[in-house]
DNA sequence: GTGAGAATGTACATATGTGTCAATTCAGAG
DNA sequence: CTCTGAATTGACACATATGTACATTCTCAC
C-alpha cells in the first residue's frame, strides 16, 4: 500500500501521490493516472494534490524521472560487473531479469506503452534503449567479439528481454531457471560452466 | 485515409468508423479511441455512430477481431511453409517481420499495450502468444531439434520480434537486412547459404 | 495556548466524454 | 413524385475530469 515519507503528522506528501501514480500506471496505464481517482485511492481531497504539484503534467514528469533513474542504471552496472568468461558475464546481466530490485519490468512495460501516445516519452525510451544496447555491445567486445557480431548479439539479448516484458508472462522461477543455460548458449555460443550456473542459481535463491 | 465500403450514397458505414478507430488506436492507444474524436476526424455527427454500433464496447470488440484474424494466422502459415533447411525455414518466418501485409507490428504493439489495462485483452494476447510459440517450436522439431531445445529457440525468436515491436524502431530496410544472416545463425546455430539469402532478399525487393 | 503556515476541503467554472430521443434529411424503389 | 426506411443530426441528461479561489483545519514551534 506504499506509504513513504509520512514522518510528519500530515497525511499527504509528494511521495504519497507519486506512489499512487506509480501503482495506477503499472495496473492500468498512463491514462489511468488521473488526479480524481488517485485522490479517491488515497482518501484525500482531490484539490490537495495541487499543494504538492503544479498540475498533472508535473506528476507525470516525476514518474518518468523515477523510471529513468532505476532501470537503465542498474542494467549498465550489471554489464560491467566482473566476469571471467562471456557466459559468466551473460549471467550477470540475467540478474536484472530475475531481480525486481535491479530492473522493474512492469514499470518498463508501462512506460513503453505510454510512449505510444507521447513523442516526448518515446524519445526518452529510445535514448534508454540506445544506452543499454551500447553497454551490452561493449560487454561482448570486452570478451573479444568483433563489433558487428557484438552489436547483433547485444540486440538479441536486449530484444528477448523487452519481448519477455511485453508478453507479461507470470512464470515460476524454476521454469525460467531451466531455460537459463540454453539462453546463455544461444546468446554467447558458449555453454556456461556448471560452477557458473551454481553461483547464479545461488544468488537467486534457487537450488537446481 | 481509409475509405472502404462507400458504394451506397451514405457517408458513414461500420467499416469507416472501424478504420478510424484502427488509426487512432495505432497512433495514440486504446484510450484515444473515443467516439467524439472519431466523429470529428470523420466529419460526422458523433451520434450517427450509434446507428452502426450499439456502443463503444462493440467497436472495440470489432477492433480485437480484426487483429486476431490478421497477425496470428499469417505467422503460423509462414512457420509451415516449404523449406529445405532450418535456416531457410527461419527466413520464411522472417518474412512476417519485413512485410506488413503478413504481420502488422504497430497493431500488435497497440493491442499489447491495451492488454495492460484490460484482463480480457490480456487473455486474448496470451492465447495468441501460445499459438505462435507452438507453431515455431513445431518448426524446429520438424528439423530434428529435441523438444526442450525447440522450445527455447522458438521463444527466443518470438521474443526478439516482440521486443523489436516494443522498441518501435524505425530502421532502414538495408540496416535490418544486414543483420539477417547473423540472426539466422544465432537462432538456428546454422549459417544460411548464400542462395537462401539471395532468395530472401529478392522477395523483399532488396539487392544485397 | 496561540499564531504561522502547511495541508485540506468546498464551491465554482470549464472541458470532454457517453448514450438516448425525437426530428429531419436523403437515396432509391415503385 | 412520393413514400419508405436508412442514415444523420441537435438537444438533453449525465458522468468524469481539470484547475482556481477562498475558507478552514491541523501541527508544530515558541
Amino acid at each position: 500500500m506504499e506509504q513513504t515519507s509520512n514522518e510528519s503528522g500530515w497525511r499527504g506528501s509528494p511521495d504519497l501521490w507519486l506512489g499512487a501514480a506509480y501503482e495506477s500506471l503499472l495496473e492500468s496505464g498512463i491514462d489511468a493516472v488521473k488526479i480524481m481517482p488517485l485522490a479517491k485511492k488515497l482518501n484525500l481531497s482531490r484539490t490537495s494534490f495541487y499543494w504538492f504539484f503544479k498540475d498533472r503534467e508535473e506528476l507525470l514528469d516525476a514518474l518518468v524521472a523515477r523510471w529513468r533513474e532505476k532501470n537503465t542504471g542498474n542494467l549498465i552496472e550489471r554489464t560491467e560487473a566482473y566476469a571471467e568468461t562471456i557466459a559468466e558475464a551473460m549471467l550477470n546481466v540475467f540478474d536484472c531479469w530475475l531481480d525486481s530490485e535491479l530492473f522493474d519490468s512492469k514499470f518498463e512495460f508501462a512506460i513503453r506503452s505510454w510512449a505510444l501516445q507521447s513523442s516526448g516519452i518515446l524519445a526518452e525510451v529510445q535514448k534508454a534503449d540506445q544506452q543499454r544496447l551500447d553497454a551490452l555491445a561493449r560487454m561482448f567486445i570486452r570478451f573479444g567479439q568483433d563489433e558487428s557480431r557484438a552489436d547483433v548479439r547485444a540486440r538479441t539479448i536486449y530484444l528477448v528481454q523487452i519481448g519477455y516484458i511485453s508478453m507479461q508472462t507470470k512464470e515460476d522461477l524454476s521454469v525460467r531457471m531451466k531455460r537459463i543455460p540454453e539462453y546463455v548458449e544461444i546468446f554467447t555460443s558458449q555453454a556456461p560452466e556448471q560452477r557458473e550456473l551454481d553461483r547464479f542459481f545461488a544468488r537467486h535463491g534457487y537450488s537446481g
